[in-house]
DNA sequence: CGAGTCGGGATTGGATCCAATCTGTGGGTG
DNA sequence: CACCCACAGATTGGATCCAATCCCGACTCG
């Protein structure tokens, strides 16, 4: 039997939480967009007080920015806050997989090749951001890193919104791709300093693309 | 005229959460101790919403856990969650510091000299903790890397209490104000490498001298 | 014509009240 | 005597109501 589980009923609060931070990290609400709280509420059938805790919840992960009695509005980034958290996530992304790739089981390199197939089959733009986020998050899950791996959760969430246009500027699409599969390659080869490095030069480089195409 | 930062009045929330974290991270709840609502609502002379809030704030921290119609207790680490986030703050902290160095301006080496002599000078326990992370911080200050800094500000809170602890252990004081003190002239120096190396060993000897203890 | 001010609507922050759930205790039953 | 169940108090989750603040436009007065 499948133990499920208990008492982990989601409340009204993370259910909204959950809801609006879908909604800001795969930008349907733009940078700016203002949070009304009673409109929320009524999105949700439920009253302002969950959606508050849901927003303070949001501040805390960085995803939107509140002032007293103005309400929040969804955070950007300004490109120095991104190149910032590129190379955070390098930083820490390129220790994880390292730290991974010894104890990478047979089950989570299967599910990081599913990944990449889904992830060159797919038309759909919107569904490559969740895909990329799923392989990168299936290598790093056998690192026995929990806390590693929140933090790296949350670095995501911040940027998420500009990795997904990133992916659909010019060639990102491809490059992504060869650069998944050159890391997967080095995981089943058991070379975990070499994934490390992939994986680092792989976010400095979309680092890279990102900034200049901000800039322009 | 030194204008102070309008709007940003700290609402009842925000004062409740600093003072629970701050009598957390201190160490005056204790693991597992419950965070009773309407009493602290009591202490504070508000309602409970305010405190709902500092709670779901300290909930997004790590530093209590929450379940659903059974309230909050405060959050402590395994020696497993511990290790981890020593091995963590160990890289943070190195890559940090190592970008500081730099750019470090002669009025942060005082306040980080004057935090050291405070240290040294200083014969109560409770403040140990607050000038140790004080003079830390003051060394990563001019890195310019505010995300980071941030980060290693949870990761502190999470695990103060376990470095008072460790502080008051044995020859801790002795020996961390050696260490800090070879880390400040490496600084001064402009040895950012050294002082990177040297950041490092003394939180991953911090870590050892405390899983030790915490193993017997 | 421009600056200051004074309302009114909108919006957030907080208080109070009600509903849902947990926990422990006591009685009944095999 | 152990076990199960019901009920009551305690506690949290959520809804509704009131207060504080902001925003914006109109009005007054020099």
């Amino acid at each position: 039997m499948q133990a499920t589980d208990i008492s982990k009923t989601a409340s009204a609060a993370t259910i909204v939480f959950e809801a609006l931070r879908q909604a800001i990290i795969q930008g349907e609400m733009k940078d700016g967009d203002p949070l009304r709280q009673d409109e929320i509420a009524r999105l949700f059938n439920t009253s302002r007080i969950p959606v508050r805790e849901a927003i303070t919840m949001l501040e805390q992960q960085g995803l939107v920015k509140t002032q007293r009695y103005k309400g929040a509005v969804v955070a950007g980034l300004s490109p120095d806050e991104a190149s910032e958290i590129f190379d955070f996530r390098a930083l820490l992304e390129g220790t994880v997989i390292q730290a991974a790739v010894p104890r990478m089981t047979p089950d989570t390199k299967q599910a990081a090749r599913d990944c990449l197939q889904a992830f060159s089959r797919s038309s759909d733009p919107m569904e490559w951001g969740t895909l990329n986020r799923e392989f990168h998050y299936a290598l790093y899950r056998d690192s026995a890193m929990p806390y590693h791996l929140q933090v790296i959760s949350n670095a995501l969430d911040r940027i998420d919104r500009y990795l997904r246009a990133q992916l659909v500027l010019s060639d990102g699409m491809a490059r992504a791709n060869a650069e998944h599969l050159a890391i997967l390659e080095a995981c089943e080869a058991g070379q975990a300093e070499q994934a490390a490095e992939l994986t680092r030069q792989h976010i400095l480089g979309a680092k890279a693309v990102l900034l200049d195409h901000l800039a322009r």
